[in-house]
Formats: C-alpha cells, structure tokens, sequence
RNA sequence: GCCGCCAUCGUCUAGCCCGGUCUAGGACAUCGCGUUCUCAACGCGGGAACACCGGUUCAAAUCCGGUUGGCGGUACCA
C-alpha cells in the first residue's frame, strides 16, 4: 500500500492551536479526506522546556472541536529510542558529527558572515576529525549534519502548490540534528517521523520552506525516499504580518470562547489561500460551503500562492449566517452556555428559547452577543430620557404609555394575536398622534427592552407573558412621576 | 545583510497554465435608495483593482526580463 495517502498535522505543544496551523489541519483533512487517505496527529514536544502537555490537551480539544478527527496519533517525547537508532547509525557511518564549539563562538562567526555579506551558515571544524574537547555523551556539544559546504549542486524539489524550489547547497552548513542522541532538533525527528509513519505529502506552512532543503539532506543521509512537498501560504493580520496575539484572538479556543461555530471556522479558513473551482449550491450566499462540498472540491491545485489576511469582517458575517440557519435545537445547546455566561440566567425554558431563537439569531454576529437580549431575561434598566421620540413633550409621551397599556388590559394574552395587536396600537397612534406611530411604538419598546436598537416590539410582545408586560409599563411610567 | 517565496478592488478571490470572449466577475466591507417606531434581515443600485518599467505580439491582467514592494527563513524553537 505505498500509494497510500497519509498526511500529518504537527503542532508543537507550546501555545494554543494557533488559526495557522489550524488551517494546516484542515487542508490536510480536507485532502486525506478527499483521497480516502488517513489524517495523522503528531505532537512534536522535542522542546522539553517550551512544551506543556496542557497545550496538548488544547490542541486536541481544539481539532474535535472542529471535527477535524485523526485516524493515528503520536507523541515525540514517545519515540526517542527511534531517533537514537537513526542518530547512532549517522554516526557510524561518518555523515553526521560531534561539533563542540560553544554558543558564542557560533554567534561571531554568523556575525562576521553578515559582515562580510555572506549567507549565515556554521562550517563546523570538527566534521574533519575528532574534536579536540574530550566529550561525555554529548554534553559539551550537538550532533551536526556533514554538509558540503563547497558543494555545487542545487538540491531542488517540487512543490505542489509553488512548482520547484530552487536551493545552493552550499548555502546549507552543518546543520544541527540533536543536542544528544537522546534529543534530537525538529528538523531530524520530523523527518525520522515522517519516514517511519509513511508520509506520503507534507503540506505545512510556507514558513517551512526553508527546512525543506535541510530535510532533503537528513533524508539523503538516512536512504529516505523523500515526500510530496505542499507549501500553504501564511495567514496574516490586518497590518499584512504573521497573525499573531497582538492582532487580537490567534487561537482557536478564543474564536470558540466568543462564540464562533464550528462550521463558521472551518469554511472561513478554507477559503483563506483557496477557493472551490466551482460555485456552491445556488440556495446559499456565495462562499458558503458546508463541510461536505469543501471535501468534495478541494484541490492543492487551486491553492494560493500569496498570504491571505485575516478578515474578521467577513468571519462575523458568516457566523452570522450559520447561526442564522441552526436548527433549534442546535441553536439550544450553543446558545444556553453564552446566557449563562453573559447573562447569569440559569433557568432557561426551551420553548421560550425556540419562540426568541430568530429573533435573536437575525442580529446575532457572535453567540456572546446574547448579552444585548437581556431584556428576554429579566427587568431592563434605562433612563427617563431613552423614552422620549424626537422632539415629542414628555406628556405625550407619558400618555401614549397609558393609552397604549388600557389598549393591553382586554387582551387575552393566551390567544395573542399579532395582527390584532399590531390594528389595535395602529389605530391608537392614528387617532391620537396622527401622522407619527413612532410616538406610541417608540415608548413601548424602550420599555420592554431599555434599548434604542430591538426587534419589532409586537415581536417582543409576543414572547413575553401579559404580567410581565405590564410591570414594565408600569415601570416606564413610573419614571415620569418625580 | 544573505537566501527564498510572492504580487488583480480596502479584504478574500475569479480570470492567468492554453494571449483576443475582460469597458476585469463575485463575496465581505463601504456608500446610497426602498421597507420602517429603532436595529437587524431583505431587495435594488453606486464607487472601488490588473504595483511599475521594458520586451515579445496584429493583440497582454494573461508570456519573458528587470525594478519596486510585501512576506517568510536565516537557532543547541518548531
């Protein structure tokens, strides 16, 4: 089965999921998923110091999050004895190195190499013979690559999305591989990884270009047959640098956190760097794709070869369209958390939550936004001043809230009628403000809700119960007394 | 500095491979109009781009070269 698809995700545990590499996963998904291949998960946690197995536990919350699930799964602190095995037999063989100069010595000589206008590169002295520094096991020095460095030849590869990638060898030096034979340095062990898991095509980040020729070299010494070679473009903030913290939320937990959908982050991701051949179903806006069609149409041909900047006023938007189109009792369960949260209200009644669900949903960027409907939850609070309509005389006002509440007291709030309801305060605003319905629709919706901006208060009317109503009636009124 | 990658509306992009069908299409954003008690939603409409300079050609957004610009890498991080 060496035709076999197999592709990898490989985050190291040093932060939360990152937007990027997130939407590494996803197009690797998308392409395991599209060729019935399989979807690796490899942490690579080499870094001992920067790795924390809580961000482990993040990256994978994030992924099942995302519904992005792997087929196998990998740990690098798992396998040393598996880069040992490689290390040693580098060794052995005199392709890789013992070099033991010290971290200030490695400094001057990248300095004067800029100096002289030179690539940065180490051409490390001990590749030609012992080191002259006795060494226990590596503690005075790292395992080097021997790299040529009067090579001629120009090691190139094809990349998927870019065509080939040109590189002087020359330019490489002796690259690191391990600190010791029981730690070795990302570029060796992921390739080891990548060889030992069957990789068939490393996509990654365009960041990762430059690594590219460095692993050709690793893999040339081991006898590796190489891999298929994908380079995403990078994803970057407004400012047109790498997304970062400063730009705001760069995890996936964060966008989870304020109430992004699942769906909403995988089809916004999907189309930052690429864009289906064909257009989608004619029922939905443009640029909508459900998770499904994404697989479908997805092609590393298409990809992008530029950056992509983050647009978060287009990610709103579609939010805003998937939660648009939840069902009620997906909209149940996504919402119920955020009103709890925002709101402190712990007793939800589900009728009542599938009665305001479009309400809501049609003004909603974000599920934390519920925090501007607190006025389905309980008393709203405002000033006298929010009542008033244009230049209409404070008394006016005042009685239109009393014509408009004995408008109510008839009306049996178990059969409520919109369009009932809707004449009735139609001809009371006709018959006593002629001209202007603002003057009774106005006043009655900042007492119901103790906002400028609603939706239409027969709505709102509607969802709340006749007592309740009235109390806030008799609250707005109230604040005409003193 | 060095190496590499890239270059269409403000943003994501279609078109580029296989030059004419492109007075460059769509989406988001923006502006205006309609609806309207407010907001939203919705409908209609407007403005908005081929980085620059050369070359090839009857013809270039599309092919070639250069310039400029952007980004990435340049670790005993990944």
């Amino acid at each position: 089965m060496s035709n076999q698809i197999r592709v990898r995700i490989a985050p190291s545990p040093t932060g939360p999921l990152h937007i990027g590499t997130a939407r590494t996963a996803l197009f690797n998904w998308f392409f395991a998923r599209k060729n019935g291949g399989s979807f690796i998960l490899r942490i690579e946690d080499t870094d001992l110091e920067r790795s924390d197995s809580k961000f482990e536990e993040d990256i994978k919350e994030s992924l099942q999050w995302l519904d992005l699930e792997w087929d196998e799964f990998y740990k690098q602190s798992d396998r040393i004895q598996i880069y040992k095995k490689y290390l040693q037999k580098l060794l052995d063989e005199g392709k890789a190195f013992w070099c033991c100069h010290t971290k200030e010595e490695l400094k001057k000589e990248n300095e004067e190499q800029i100096k002289r206008k030179e690539a940065p590169r180490h051409v490390c002295q001990h590749k030609y013979g012992k080191p002259k520094i006795k060494m226990t096991n590596g503690k005075n020095g790292i395992i080097r690559l021997l790299v040529n460095e009067n090579s001629t030849r120009v090691i190139h590869f094809d990349d998927l999305i870019r065509g080939t990638i040109e590189w002087q060898e020359r330019l490489i030096g002796d690259l690191s591989l391990a600190k010791s034979l029981e730690t070795p340095l990302y570029n060796f062990a992921a390739v080891v990884d990548d060889y030992e898991t069957k990789i068939s095509h490393v996509i990654r980040g365009e960041d990762h270009i430059s690594n590219t020729p460095k692993q050709i070299l690793i893999q040339e010494a081991l006898g590796f047959n190489s891999f298929q070679y994908a380079h995403l473009p990078l994803i970057l903030g407004p400012d047109r640098t790498k997304l970062s913290k400063r730009h705001g939320a760069e995890s996936i937990r964060e966008y989870k956190k304020q109430g992004y959908l699942p769906e909403t982050m995988n089809n916004f991701m999907a189309l930052l760097g690429w864009r289906p051949k064909e257009r989608n179903k004619l029922e939905k806006p443009e640029d909508i794709y459900f998770i499904d069609e994404l697989v479908n149409l997805f092609d590393l041909k298409n990809i992008q070869k530029s950056p992509a900047v983050f647009d978060v006023k287009k990610l709103n938007w579609m939010n805003g369209y998937y939660i648009h189109q939840l069902p009620a009792e997906q909209f149940r369960a996504a919402i119920t958390p955020f009103i709890i949260k925002e709101l402190g209200v712990s007793m939800i009644k589900e009728d009542f939550l599938d009665k305001i669900q479009h309400l809501m949903t049609e003004r909603i960027e974000k599920l934390s936004d519920v925090r501007n409907f607190d006025y389905f939850f309980r008393e709203p609070e405002y000033d006298r001043g929010l009542l008033n309509w244009k230049s209409t005389p404070a008394d006016e006002i005042k009685r239109s809230l009393i014509l408009t509440k004995e408008a109510f007291e008839p009306v049996d709030w178990e059969i409520f009628d919109k369009d009932y309801i809707r004449r009735k305060l139609d001809d009371l605003a006709k018959e006593n403000f002629p001209g202007d319905r603002g003057v009774v629709y106005w006043p009655l919706r900042v007492s119901l809700t103790g906002k400028e901006a609603s939706p239409d208060p027969i709505d709102i009317l509607n969802v709340l119960d006749k007592k309740t109503v009235m109390e806030r009636l008799d609250n707005a009124l109230a604040k005409f007394k003193i």
